[in-house]
DNA sequence: CTGAGTGCAAACGATTTGCATCCGG
DNA sequence: CCGGATGCAAATCGTTTGCACTCAG
């Protein structure tokens, strides 16, 4: 399965901030380091691990307020995937979906063209798209 | 849109819970009773304030571990559609789909045809689907 | 120096668990 | 009568809030 995610340079984000008054701090570095090497989607505690197997000590309400400072930038977008709790991925350049495995809850990447469903929306329905999000649920190549 | 939805009558739950030794209580049948009347996917709270509206008192432990049963019965499905909590909908025979509206939380039925997405799937892939779901995030009518 | 960023403790909402009690078949 | 169903209290888990303190620009 195709995998897709963005690289987003360091650089690049830090002349996003510059400008809105925001500030490259160590911590906002390392949690978009962390996405940026797992393109699995994380929670917020997931990122907070993951920060600490680096030994980078980082506030619960940390990690939280920074995904969502990143998610408001458009940097990470949010996905539903159950289990009661929400997890984050770099916002993909390319539209992908996600194939979630429903014993080990392993996630995959999937690349289809959705294209005819979007204009299908579009033309049926008075509602106004902002985005979308397709989740296949079942056993992933191992557990089945 | 489409609004698709199985009214399963209580009688064929009634046989199918006998013979596996389960029963047909009178929550129980209340609780299958709120989702037949109300499409919208709705989570186990409002589940119980469905009930308490009509001066039906069940415990929130009782109304979790109920729609709990109901889903392994295959009776309802859950979905993740976001505000950390889990929603679930009668288990339609039709495959259709959801569009949320990221203002108002309001949830319509949409039926797309997808057949075309799911055999990609099949055919690129090594994953044993076993369910999908779509959901369009935007603004409603109401809200946009 | 100043406000964005951080840490801490406590609150909160959704969900679960253990256990005693109840009631439908 | 018996095991499935229910209620209750407390625990757990993910997430948020208020407030004081810190540090990057």
């Amino acid at each position: 399965m195709q995998q897709c995610c963005i690289i987003i340079p360091i650089m690049s984000l830090s002349q996003s901030l510059t400008g809105s008054g925001h500030r490259l701090t160590k911590i906002r570095k390392e949690i978009l380091n962390v996405f940026e090497t797992h393109h699995s989607p994380l929670s917020a505690l997931e990122v907070k691990n993951f920060l600490e197997a680096k030994n980078i000590l980082a506030n619960r309400t940390t990690v939280y307020r920074e995904i969502w400072f990143l998610r408001e930038k458009g940097i990470v977008q949010e996905l539903f995937l159950g289990k009661g709790k929400t997890r984050f991925e770099l916002t993909p350049k390319h539209c992908h979906h996600h194939l979630v495995c429903s014993n080990c809850g392993n996630v995959e990447d999937v690349t289809v063209d959705d294209s005819l469903l979007l204009s299908v929306i579009s033309t049926q329905s008075q509602f106004k798209l902002e985005r979308h999000s397709i989740e296949f649920f079942g056993k992933c190549i191992n557990c089945k």
